[in-house]
DNA sequence: AATCTAATTAGATTATTATCTAATAAGGGG
DNA sequence: CCCCTTATTAGATAATAATCTAATTAGATT
């Protein structure tokens, strides 16, 4: 993690504009229009604040016909604002991306020999680590009734439905009229 | 906590000479010419940034004879970069300042009736409501050897080592060549 | 009082940026 | 293929702010 990056963060969350966007999003995902309705302001103005809310991170976009809805990344936002108070730690070069032994390390932990795992980790960093690891099975574009999400993730744990809360909560996947279907993966929250 | 206060920290953070401050400060307190050197700036660009940083509470300062050391109020420091991730929740009002009654309730949960700490609050926030208890026995000014300051919490505790190194870590006092003076009241992270 | 040191203020310069209007691009549907 | 909707880019304006030099203030010591 290099000074001018976090510079750059706290910069750009230094404006009442995108913290209100900010703001807003955490309620739910919103387009363009809809929130240059909301904060009284125009369209162009909300675009230059929405790319520089992408340059760092803390805002996802997914289109639907004509329409894109931007969507908060919660995760890094608060693994940015975090970093200030571990400037000049060790820690602060290592924490913002999850390496491959890490993951491995917590699935070994996690799941036992059949694949089964043994329980919802309580961080959440080893959360979202197990949460992937069971979506993996799933296949993107593709529409799956609430039933068939169940009986996936009974495969691996009998509490599917804390399991299938943790996939929208944390954007893995979104449900409409009962019917689920992966996010693209930018959305992940890991 | 009101959207433009947190704006404003933001905004003011969001500087690299500010945010190379504040690394600095991390390791302990400097004066303004140490940290100009350090730099490589001038005094006078020192100074406006350390203005700033007092506007935001994250910077407080001590005089000794003609220099001024500036502090790093590390408790302010988080508090204000975690907000973020809080925008809109209730919570963001309260967690600025501990009340009165608050911190009655920590003490009367952490002493017994004969006024003795029954445990060390491994919480941060109760923990620093009872040092503040602790510390009120002793005089401001006053310069006070090691053993003195022993005694003093031992009435309290008996574990007046790891108290005393409390009493330095969060800034309500500090030591020099074995005697300890209290700190003013704006050092302390409560 | 005279002097030394550290800090702050004043004023100027230069660079950055938030916002708007107008124009353009991109994607869908009749 | 033309029209509609949404988003982005271009260009202009006005405001903010980081830094410097020079001048001033504040405290302490001789």
């Amino acid at each position: 993690m290099q000074l001018d990056r976090l510079v750059n963060f706290h910069k750009t969350v230094g404006d009442k504009t995108r913290l209100r966007i900010i703001g807003l999003l955490k309620e739910g995902p919103l387009h363009g229009q809809a929130i240059a309705g909301k904060l009284g302001l125009t369209p162009p103005t909300i675009s230059h604040h929405i790319t520089k809310l992408k340059e760092i991170d803390v805002i996802v976009q997914r289109r639907d016909k004509n329409t894109i809805y931007y969507h908060l990344n919660e995760r890094k936002l608060s693994l940015l604002a975090s970093a200030i108070t571990k400037l000049g730690d060790e820690e602060m070069n290592t924490e913002f991306q999850v390496s491959d032994e890490e993951k491995l390390k917590v699935l070994s932990n996690f799941f036992d020999d059949n694949g089964q795992l043994k329980s919802i980790p309580a961080q959440l960093k080893k959360r979202l680590i197990v949460l992937e690891h069971i979506i993996k099975g799933l296949e993107p574009g593709k529409s799956y009734p609430e039933p068939k999400i169940n009986e996936h993730i009974k495969k691996y744990h009998e509490d599917f439905a804390t399991i299938r809360r943790e996939f929208i909560m944390h954007h893995f996947m979104t449900r409409d009229k009962g019917y689920y279907e992966l996010n693209p993966r930018e959305l992940w929250l890991i």
